[in-house]
DNA sequence: GTATTTTGCGTAAAGGTTTACGCAGATCCT
DNA sequence: AGGATCTGCGTAAACCTTTACGCAAAATAC
């Protein structure tokens, strides 16, 4: 039994196309890119050989002399949210209409994954970067004004003037979502966020406390819990919100955990929303079809994912310098089943 | 108002800091990869000056002569079924572990996607691919034998045996459902399929046909519908399959679209499972926590993600041909609340 | 003390492209 | 017919690394 080395089949290259059909490599170049001057003859004789030895360019190569991929590359924090899927499909439209390539990284909302994308993207297979940063600290901003390739950062309602941004005001979100909570005669809601220390984190527990000063309500840290915006986490801390606060209502800061809430209600025969009324953020797909089906507040993620993007490929394709732009969308609250009694 | 056009500030290159550092950019190139012979002093200097002056590698030029760019991909049909999420993660868990990066590439189903990534694989940047085609043709095989890097099939029950592949048997884990629906005393038992032309579709189908036959009932194609996998898709048809086939159960080719069903059936105040019974397919996290929760067939996705991750990274890691394997996991039968009538 | 090995580092080639430049021949103008 | 312009193509440099090879100096051996 004898060990066989593969044995490494050389790649076919623009040179053996040259010297199969009898010209220089430099011509080979221009046909196959189509630029520069050359014969249809030539023309024809040369795809005819490409085709005939197989050849596919190196990207390695061409890159490296081009300094372009056609690639960009799209940061989330955890691509098991589905509002990050349903960004990321819109990011891909739109760069593929344009002819580029994109690239999915999952961070795990880990900073460090994500100082390190930043850092050696300068010279990494992308032309550019979308980042949708859970945290976003100076340090962030250090790093992406000095990268050396154009990034566009997806985050909350402040950003760097220097910064390609696309904003959205969750603490606006959730405001929204009070006031149709209140609206609805519940008064001890109850606010899950998500983890405390991330930009969304901030901004949707400020507009939980925001609102109540608005409706000249106590603040009552009691009624305040957090998760990690995942299913199993709302779920996980639903038991303990019900012991701890029997609120009358449940604001979550994103759908998952509102959906894992819901399951936990259920379970405990609680009704949703005769017993509790529950409110998520996101508007993720699951949230219009579960039962009951989730009132939530779109932060119009597909949006938010086709604007960045399209920012994105204008620093890309245009070569002249133009001012950091910030664009903004405004949150929009859905109603549905989960927070409206319906009188029979 | 004057275009101001973009200075292309150099590339702070390794010779910069061998310039910097005086030494030679052979020296530089042996201490930043830890290579070779170099002193402790030539290290400290050359390191610290790379730092200073910002120095990060161009992965370009790097791969061009390694012919390695520690980089994996993953082609999935839609990455917004959370099943190729789950696959994801856990080939991201694995590469990860071993010093790759994944690049998560979604085909939307389009064969021609497929080709291409396959094809230009060989120069492309990634030094190798697993792919969970949702179509599996001829084609697919032939290019994924001629692919210059390697390549692992996520599929169904059969591929060519000269292609590493992990296999499911689809086909039984529908039969092991459609056992435990004439368990329940079903008999009327509608199946939704996703797209027949497809790899799952066929076997899927295949299984509700074979299951039928083994339990002596006759073949009804009345009862036989047709949507996409998607939750949207399971929604709108799932009216023509209640007026045309009035099933007292209806087995889904996914959950993604018993999800869908179920919505409908409860706007239509229709009782799961009392009235009809659902069962999926996949094991997805919200098949869980739905309403009723969703019995399913798990086909392992996360287990077949990973054991695809490792077949490919000792493909890439071992310099010795070896024959290429046939992966196989078994499906399991998961009981939840949309198929089980309890008695009060 | 010389002979051998080890150490540290530099030179230069190679990896596969794209592209600026230049040159010869064909075409056009007057 | 002589000059200018256009056309098609080749030569060679550049993109930024890694690495085989070789050489001088230092360390070790006897």
């Amino acid at each position: 039994m004898e060990d066989i080395k593969k044995e490494s089949k050389r790649e076919v290259t623009i040179m053996d196309v040259a010297e199969k059909s009898g010209v220089s490599i430099a011509t080979v170049s221009r046909v196959l890119n189509r630029t520069g001057r050359y014969s249809d003859e030539t023309s024809r004789k040369v795809l005819a050989v490409a085709r005939e030895i197989g050849y596919t360019p190196n990207y390695m190569a061409k890159s490296l002399k081009r300094k372009k991929t056609e690639q960009i590359a799209l940061a989330v924090a955890d691509i098991g949210n589905p509002v990050y899927v349903a960004m990321a499909k819109a990011v891909q439209q739109v760069v593929k209409e344009h002819g580029y390539r994109l690239v999915l990284l999952s961070t795990e909302a880990l900073a460090s994954e994500e100082y390190g994308i930043i850092k050696s993207l300068s010279k990494q297979y992308v032309d550019g970067l979308i980042i949708s940063p859970l945290l976003y600290s100076d340090e962030h901003r250090e790093l992406i004004k000095q990268a050396a390739r154009p990034v566009v950062v997806i985050t909350g309602s402040e950003s760097d003037p220097d910064i390609d941004s696309v904003l959205v005001d969750s603490s606006q979100g959730v405001r929204l979502a009070m006031e149709h909570l209140l609206g609805q005669g519940r008064s001890r809601i109850a606010f899950l966020n998500g983890r405390p220390d991330t930009v969304p984190g901030v901004a949707r527990l400020n507009g939980y406390y925001a609102s109540l000063i608005e409706h000249g309500l106590p603040r009552d840290d009691s009624l305040v819990f957090a998760s990690d915006f995942t299913l199993a986490g709302g779920y996980q801390v639903a038991e303990e919100i019900l012991s701890r606060a029997k609120p009358d209502a449940i604001m979550c800061a994103n759908d998952l955990m509102a959906l894992g809430v819901m399951r936990y209600l259920r379970e405990q025969r609680l009704r949703v929303p005769e017993d509790i009324a529950v409110v998520g953020m996101d508007d993720i797909e699951h949230g219009a079809s579960s039962f009951p089906s989730l009132t939530t507040v779109s932060l119009l993620a597909a949006e938010r994912g086709r604007m960045a993007a399209e920012l994105l490929l204008s620093r890309l394709t245009s070569d002249e310098i133009q001012k950091p732009k910030q664009l903004q969308v405004v949150p929009r609250l859905i109603v549905r089943e989960s927070s409206v009694v319906v009188k029979g």
